[in-house]
RNA sequence: GUGGGUGUAGCUCAGCUGGUUAGAGCGCCAGGUUGUGGCCCUGGAGGCCGCGGGUUCGAAUCCCGUCACUCACCCCA
């Protein structure tokens, strides 16, 4: 652009990368699907909670942790012009803990159970499932310790997705344990892998010293057998947290909830602790499985600067689940078509339609005057349940042809009974 | 950030080893009756063949570059 070359041409404007319009077309089934949401949370007790998009650099650096993925090379982060650091929301529970805290929300609310949908920003390389931009469904509950939540929040979700439609699912439970579990494990993981340094991939020998918890993630085929043999995170766990981890597991069995544990499933941010789990879908979403995610975070609160309250919580990526779902139906947009035929019809039209509009019942009205045919066409376009014509023998009668699109019957209605005589029939 | 694949109409794609007006299906618009949709028939609109350069008498086609999209790695929802 600089150099004196060629005017270059102008390209077409479009959405940045990684990010997407939701056309009407499918603004239909995202509506279904956060419909579903709100009404299953809110049999549990849950509220809705908004909160804002960016934040300061400094809630996800200190909530997610510096040395992840997400922290160190993924944030979408800029200068305020203060001097201040902001960045886009990565993630939703930074966000509403920072909320709770700041709010005193523990000392308010007696049943601290929330959820959130948004939009959340991480600027990876898009492919199959995973946008810069993409949604999330939050669920999170503070404050309750005992293993009951954990179970009751793994069956919230997994009966939500459930009853999105969804099938060929997988749940994928474990615990890293608590704080000084996991950093006690984190210690004995890491001089087993020093011992089989030679063995391991570049990138898992650099996270034997950075974060060797996450070895454990490693898919490099070579890698697999050493990993298989390292010592495990269920024999380091506390007595706590082991009992805890067993109650969870009794809890969900004793509801139904099919499970299997992994005691690789170490999540990616480091804020987990005891109960993490996974559900991924067993086809559909090419090599991005996870479909749901989430874990019990015990000292994140406190962490943020907030009172000692735990806490536990999932996020779901809706544009994974839309892909998982089942294809919806495109809904009728139209119960009435008016078709005016006669000029002195118009003035009819125009009362009918807003009476019926008032009345509830959607209603259209082309207003180009097309040829009747083309009027036609375009009420079945639009999934009409009804046509309503007014030509000069109607007006002569004082009533509409109303016709019956799914019977292709058709009887006159007088003019003022239009209203009454559809919400009647639709 | 690193690999592979693909860029032709709104969508899905054809276009053989370079050859003259670039095609199909679907969709869209309009007609096939004077006031009746779906099915069928006919017609029409709509393409700098991603962009730039090169080879050639001639490039959608071959070569180079570039950009975009996509799948995968990494990691995650």
């Amino acid at each position: 652009m600089s150099e004196g070359s060629k005017p270059a041409k102008r390209q077409p404007l479009k959405a940045i990368k990684g990010t997407h319009d939701i056309l009407p077309a499918e603004t239909g089934a995202w509506q279904r699907v956060e419909g579903v949401a709100r009404e299953h949370f809110a049999r549990y007790g849950y509220r809705e909670m908004r909160t804002p998009v960016f934040e300061e650099t400094e809630l996800f650096a200190r909530g997610i942790g510096e040395d992840t993925d997400v922290v160190s090379k993924e944030m979408y982060s800029f200068g305020d012009r203060d001097g201040g650091s902001l960045t886009l929301r990565p993630e939703a529970t930074a966000g509403i803990v920072r909320a709770v805290i700041e709010h005193n929300l523990a000392n308010v609310d007696p049943l601290l159970r929330v959820y959130a949908l948004g939009p959340m920003f991480r600027r990876e390389r898009p492919q199959k499932g995973r946008q810069r931009q993409f949604h999330q469904v939050d669920v999170e509950a503070f404050g309750v310790t005992a293993p009951g939540i954990d179970a009751e929040i793994v069956e919230m979700g997994f009966t939500f997705l459930e009853r999105c439609g969804l099938t060929g699912l997988e749940l994928i439970l474990n615990s890293v344990g608590d704080a000084e579990d996991r950093q006690r494990y984190a210690g004995v993981l890491r001089e087993a892998l020093r011992a089989q340094a030679a063995a391991l991939c570049a990138d898992c020998q650099r996270r034997t010293e950075t974060n060797p918890l996450r070895v454990l993630d490693c898919k490099v085929p070579t890698c697999q057998p050493v990993i298989e043999a390292l010592p495990r995170i269920a024999d380091h766990l506390g007595a706590d947290a082991k009992d805890h981890f067993a109650e969870v597991c009794r809890q969900l069995a004793l509801l139904g909830i099919p499970y299997r544990t992994s005691h690789r499933l170490v999540r990616g941010l480091d804020y987990y602790t005891r109960t993490t789990f996974e559900i991924v879908a067993t086809e559909g979403l090419g090599s991005q499985s996870t479909v749901l995610g989430g874990g019990r975070y015990d000292g994140l609160v406190r962490d943020l600067g907030g009172p000692d309250l735990c806490g536990i919580g999932f996020a779901l990526g809706v544009e994974r689940l839309l892909l998982l779902a089942p294809p919806a139906a495109d809904e009728p947009r139209c119960d009435v078509f008016l078709m005016p035929l006669a000029a002195a019809a118009g003035d009819h039209a125009l009362s009918a339609q807003k009476a019926l509009r008032a009345a509830g019942v959607r209603t259209v009205l082309d207003h180009e005057g097309r040829s009747f045919k083309s009027r036609m066409k375009l009420a079945d376009k639009l999934g009409a349940r009804f046509v309503a014509i007014l030509g000069d023998d109607e007006l002569a009668q004082g009533a509409w042809m109303l016709r019956d699109m799914k019977t292709s019957s058709q009887q006159p209605v007088p003019l003022p009974a239009l209203v009454d005589h559809l919400k009647g029939r639709l």
